[in-house]
RNA sequence: GGGCCGCUAGCUCAUCGGGAAGAGCAGGGGACUUUUAAUCCCAAGGUGCCGGGAUCGAGACCCGGGCGGCCCA
């Protein structure tokens, strides 16, 4: 038997309940409506039925009487996951259940499958993240946080365009995989007989764009990076960077807690909020920390980055961490602050001065030579953003280039490529400019409340199956 | 990569000091004119993740492997 080829409906759920919250029990409004759906639940009781009808908004009863629906029990044998069109009157039955009264109606497609337990849906963290589809009918929260993300999303991008930033694509497939320090996916393109690298981060060529003349640019999109996964790493998720010529640091941070206070003010109402079970902040404006300052709370001590390497070595090692040969004061204190005070960073916070060593993109610190102007924002212990007044000195960024490549040498895994080409673009001339960085996947994580980065990428990476 | 835990019917979960597996829901049949996870009756439903091993006998014990969760690096 073919099924529909379409059905047209004029009504959603929650607009009914909406609209027709008047209606006393047992009264009928004489309205007709079309509504589409799926059969949640179905209770037959003898010459009358109630199914309950999920649509993309909400749900509501249909009530189905035998003297008045065509095929009452075709009716009262769909299964739980059909979905049916219906056309009826809307009414609310005598128990309060605000419902339409089937007159006609069509099975639009079966459902083979259930979608687990109708009381508690389907709770198998593999057969959840796997099929996606089946948990997203079963499992409100499923719903709930990867519409967040959505919402998330839209508020990201109305909130830069409102700002004066274009939307800009760039290259995902790179010939050299830079701009970030991580371990590139290798793919292969078969016509040009080259390897080509999934890109770590798209920062280099949005500059590029600032360097041609656009503004003000930002790009949504998906970065790879070859590393373990985990409960708050994906191998590809997705990141904002954000250019802005002229501006320098502070003006980035200025943004930067605006647009993410501002995004979670669109997508929850409100910039303070319960994530996992504690009270968190986005309220601006954030507190702005040197990186020192909070090693050296930390420590008890004071230390900077002109604090001699041996001495922060010492307090790495008494604290278990293995300092690599490579490592200078810079990187040291880097380590210092990222084992002793980043967990604590509770409220969004941005931590500012970070030593050039570790930091190839950014530019020197104009009060100090070691430093640069760069912050990151943390947010219930865990890095959400990175921005920096951006290094446009074609010279220097390739002697900072040509340091990543000894570090290289000396065994250090996680170091930038060199990009000729990036230098070449620098030597037209980028203009004083600040970027920034978000991910999107962690603040999408924080406005869902969930621990777990898989639960909000509706179909997170998974190694195979294998038989 | 390491540690701990999980994997039993389509789904959610039980069971036992090792003695040939059980419930609810879903699916099938039936009753029921106002249900709300409806209720009631009947029948059916299993490669106990996979592969080895010790045992008279294993889903339970041992070893290896797979996938996932949590923690750690």
């Amino acid at each position: 038997m073919t099924t529909p080829y379409q059905f047209a409906h004029d009504a959603y759920a929650a607009s009914l309940q909406s609209a027709f919250s008047f209606l006393a029990d047992g009264e009928e409004s004489g309205q007709v409506v079309h509504v589409a759906g799926r059969i949640v639940l179905l209770r037959r009781q003898g010459k009358l039925a109630f199914a309950t009808m999920r649509d993309s908004t909400g749900e509501i009863q249909l009530f189905v009487l035998e003297s008045v629906a065509d095929n009452f029990d075709a009716f009262t044998k769909l299964h739980l996951g059909d979905w049916v069109g219906v056309v009826g009157g809307v009414v609310r039955t005598k128990r309060g259940e605000l419902s339409v009264k089937v007159a006609t109606w069509e099975r639009l497609a079966e459902a083979l499958r259930n979608f687990g337990d109708k009381w508690a849906g389907i709770a198998d963290f593999d057969l959840r993240y796997r099929h996606r589809e089946a948990d997203l009918w079963a499992n409100e929260t499923t719903r709930r946080s990867l519409q967040r993300r959505s919402d998330m999303m839209r508020a990201v991008r109305e909130r830069c365009w409102a700002a004066g930033f274009m939307e800009v694509e760039t290259p995902i497939l790179n010939a050299v995989p830079t701009g970030s320090s991580a371990r590139p996916f290798v793919t292969r393109h078969n016509a040009l007989d080259s390897d080509f690298y999934l890109r770590v981060a798209p920062e280099l060529w949005l500059k590029r764009l600032v360097v041609g003349g656009f503004e003000r640019v930002f790009e949504l999109g998906r970065v790879f990076r070859n590393e373990g996964v985990s409960p708050r790493h994906n191998p590809e998720f997705t990141m904002l960077e954000l250019y802005a010529a002229y501006w320098d640091f502070e003006d980035m941070m200025s943004f930067t807690e605006e647009l993410v206070a501002g995004v979670a003010m669109d997508v929850l109402g409100a910039t303070q909020f319960e994530y996992q079970g504690k009270q968190i902040s986005f309220t601006t404006p954030w507190a702005r920390r040197p990186m020192a300052e909070l090693a050296s709370e930390a420590l008890e001590r004071e230390v900077s980055v002109h604090t001699p390497r041996e001495e922060l070595a010492g307090y790495l090692r008494e604290r278990g961490v293995e300092v690599h040969a490579s490592w200078g004061a810079g990187r040291c204190l880097a380590e210092l602050f990222e084992h002793l005070a980043e967990e604590s960073l509770w409220d969004a916070t941005f931590v500012t001065e970070y030593p050039v060593e570790v930091s190839p993109l950014s530019r020197r610190h104009r009060r100090d030579e070691e430093l640069t102007e760069r912050f990151e924002s943390y947010v219930a212990g865990r890095e959400l953003s990175n921005g920096f007044s951006e290094l446009n000195d074609p010279v220097e960024q390739r002697a900072r280039f040509e340091e990543q490549a000894r570090l290289a040498a000396a065994g250090e895994d996680e170091t930038m490529a060199i990009d000729e080409d990036y230098i070449k673009a620098l030597e037209w001339g980028l203009p004083p400019t600040a970027g920034l960085g978000v991910g999107m996947d962690r603040l999408a994580m924080i406005l869902a409340d969930e621990s777990n980065i898989k639960e909000v990428i509706a179909f997170p990476t998974l190694k195979p199956e294998r038989s």
